[in-house]
RNA sequence: GAGCCCGUAGCUCAGCUGGCUAGAGCACUUGACUUUUAAUCAAGGGGUCCUGGGUUCGAGCCCCAGCGGGCUCACCA
């Protein structure tokens, strides 16, 4: 293996403090009683503005004309007490009169902020009995100040030449080491807290504890403090393939997978709470049902069976509610073996839920409970904003039939149409169709093609078409349709749900339509499923079912416009760069 | 799968109409400075210009093929 010029160093580097006597790699836990966020610059400089205000009783807007004026002057007060103009814009309680002719507080200004900011960082102090112990990456060093960066952002350190070791050649040792720290190495620092002149909080360090080498330099992205980026790591294939650099250097990329995470935390408390089941399915499974996809093809060797990974778990959940649960879901990865862009990786997480005793209609009602709860888990409130448009997730959502939402967006009602008179509004509509289609899939390419787009807000879409919706009950009173929703958010589908059937000579009959639609070359057509077929003859109890997709919904609530940005590792073609540099090292 | 664009130092990027030994900032090394707030000063090192062919006296640049990526479109969630 190639090593670059950097590498090298950081191996030698490596070595030097191994002869110093520190383990690069040590074993033992380090104790972290403290994090980089605990106490921000800002939290600081509010506080002290408040405690200023508090100990002199100066009033709020001469408090932070104070704290300013002693921050850009580094603390030191003569420049300002020489300064006429501010010293009679911050008037200070008992007064004397000074050389210049200006009555001014006999307490020097800089005992009066010593003070101050004494009783402002004592709150955080105290706790923590005036020292701290914080680990993370160092990332950088100019004089004796330091960045560390740690899971929740980074703190300055203050490293004096002669305040770490005990000996005059501990001392010595501690020093070296500090001069032999990369950038990106981890260590673990013991120190009190305190602000620099400038106001920004900082750990004074007493005690260094290296933790973790870091051999590979990582790119360096600096940030000013309009927080205007410089030199950033944006190249999104770097950022995908290395995506433990990707949130080394870009800490706003954590955001987006917390989000990811409280998400699904959130959806998960909302079911529980109702004491629906959470549970596992077969991600292998000899027939690929439940949603009309190309699967992955994998072999069991034992069984030496061909298996497929799901494209779908409805039909096992279903068999769930046969076997006598109220209510189960699952939150889990499907599998589809199709086409690769920005909202679509070939796995994705999917939640479906099925409840027993219930329809579409109270689905809808779920739905706009469960995403409004979910919304502000995540956000903290139900607006978000996507691409520049404000999404209300607020319920209850619009609804409109398909027909009708086909009829608004077109001035066409299909609704007593044939299949024939669906291809002719297709071809007066410009939207191209093959032999294999059928009517719903006619009626859903014009769906797709006039109507998704404007359907910003959230908006549920009900009343399907039968021919494209095997697994849902036939609607209660119109003929040809049946019992389902799909929810609409920015043009896109992030739900779909049924009253599911459960008529097993029903359901038969519309998997033989589906083997039907396949043998006119459709590939994506339902595969007939036996064993869910002798399910249902034992018989299902009224039954209603959801499915969200996961990824979509974390693009919403995160704003983030491509799938691969809320997965950590989306799937990318192999890079041959990676193999050459095992070869070689051979 | 189709179209357009891109691939130059560890990172971000220049590189003219094909013409000297391929450049800058950051990062790195050495020295000075214990200081601040992306960037102190001075000196230095670092390149398979994605790969393979071709055209040419001469290719980072032009042509062909391939690999990888981005964006847009089509299918799917």
């Amino acid at each position: 293996m190639q090593l670059s010029e950097q590498e090298i160093v950081r191996r030698e580097n490596l070595q030097k403090i191994k002869d110093l006597g520190f383990n690069p790699f040590p074993a033992e836990a380090f104790e972290v009683d403290f994090h980089s966020s605990e106490i921000t610059t800002e939290q600081y400089q509010a506080t002290l503005s408040q405690t200023l205000e508090q100990i002199k009783g100066i009033g709020p807007e001469q408090a932070v004309k104070l704290m300013d004026a002693l921050f850009k002057s580094r603390g030191k007060s003569a420049p300002l007490l020489a300064d006429e103009a501010f010293t009679k814009e911050v008037p200070i309680t008992e007064t004397v009169t000074f050389a210049n002719g200006v009555a001014r507080s006999p307490m020097p200004l800089d005992d009066f902020f010593a003070e101050a900011r004494e009783l402002a960082l004592g709150a955080y102090a105290k706790d923590k009995k005036g020292t701290v112990q914080i680990a993370g990456r160092f990332m950088g060093q100019r004089g004796p100040f330091a960045k560390l960066q740690d899971s929740y952002g980074t703190i300055q350190l203050y490293i004096g030449k002669n305040d770490i070791g005990d000996t005059e050649e501990e001392k010595e040792r501690y020093k070296k080491l500090v001069k032999l720290l990369d950038i990106g190495d981890f260590i673990g620092v013991r120190g009190e807290v305190f602000a620099t002149g400038t106001g920004e909080v900082s750990i004074h360090a007493r005690e260094l504890i290296f933790l973790g080498k870091s051999l590979r330099p990582l790119p360096i992205v600096k940030r000013d403090k309009e927080g205007n980026v410089y030199d950033a790591f944006t190249d999104p294939e770097q950022r995908y393939r290395q995506r433990y650099v990707d949130l080394t250097v870009n800490p706003q990329i954590r955001n987006i997978f917390l989000k990811r995470s409280r998400l699904i935390s959130a959806m998960r408390r909302f079911f529980d709470r109702q004491g629906w089941l959470e549970v596992e399915t077969p991600v292998l499974q000899p027939i690929h049902g439940g949603a009309a996809a190309r699967p992955f093809r994998t072999h069991h060797n034992t069984l030496d069976m061909p298996l497929y990974l799901r494209i779908a778990n409805e039909l096992y959940l279903k068999r769930l509610i046969v076997g006598g649960f109220e209510g189960v879901y699952e939150i889990g990865k499907m599998f589809r073996n199709e086409g690769m862009d920005r909202t679509h990786n070939p796995e994705f997480t999917s939640m479906e839920i099925y409840v027993a005793y219930k329809d579409y209609y109270w689905m809808m009602e779920m739905v706009e409970q469960c995403i409004e709860y979910v919304t502000k888990e995540v956000t903290g409130g139900t607006q978000v904003e996507y691409e520049g448009k404000m999404i209300n997730f607020a319920g209850p959502y619009k609804r409109l039939t398909m027909f009708e939402a086909i009829e608004q967006y077109t001035s066409i009602d299909i609704s007593e149409m044939d299949e024939a008179a669906l291809r002719a509004v297709c071809k007066k509509l410009h939207i191209e169709v093959d032999e294999s289609m059928g009517k719903g899939k006619l009626i859903d390419e014009i769906f797709g093609e006039k109507v998704e787009a404007n359907l910003i807000q959230p908006t549920y879409i009900i009343d399907y078409p039968i021919e494209m919706t095997p697994l849902a009950k036939k609607h209660r009173t119109q003929e040809g349709l049946v019992e389902r929703f799909e929810l609409f958010v920015n043009g896109k589908e992030i739900a779909n749900a049924y009253s599911e059937l459960n008529d097993p000579i029903d359901q038969r009959a519309r998997f033989e339509d589906q083997l039907r639609l396949a043998e006119r070359g459709d590939e994506e057509a339902m595969a007939l499923d036996d064993d869910f077929l002798r399910a249902l003859e034992y018989g299902m109890p009224p039954t209603s079912g959801l499915g969200i997709g996961i990824d979509r919904l974390a693009m919403l609530l995160s704003n983030q416009h491509s799938i691969q940005e809320v997965l950590f590792f989306p799937q990318m073609r192999p890079k041959a760069e990676l193999h050459e540099h095992h070869e070689n090292s051979e």
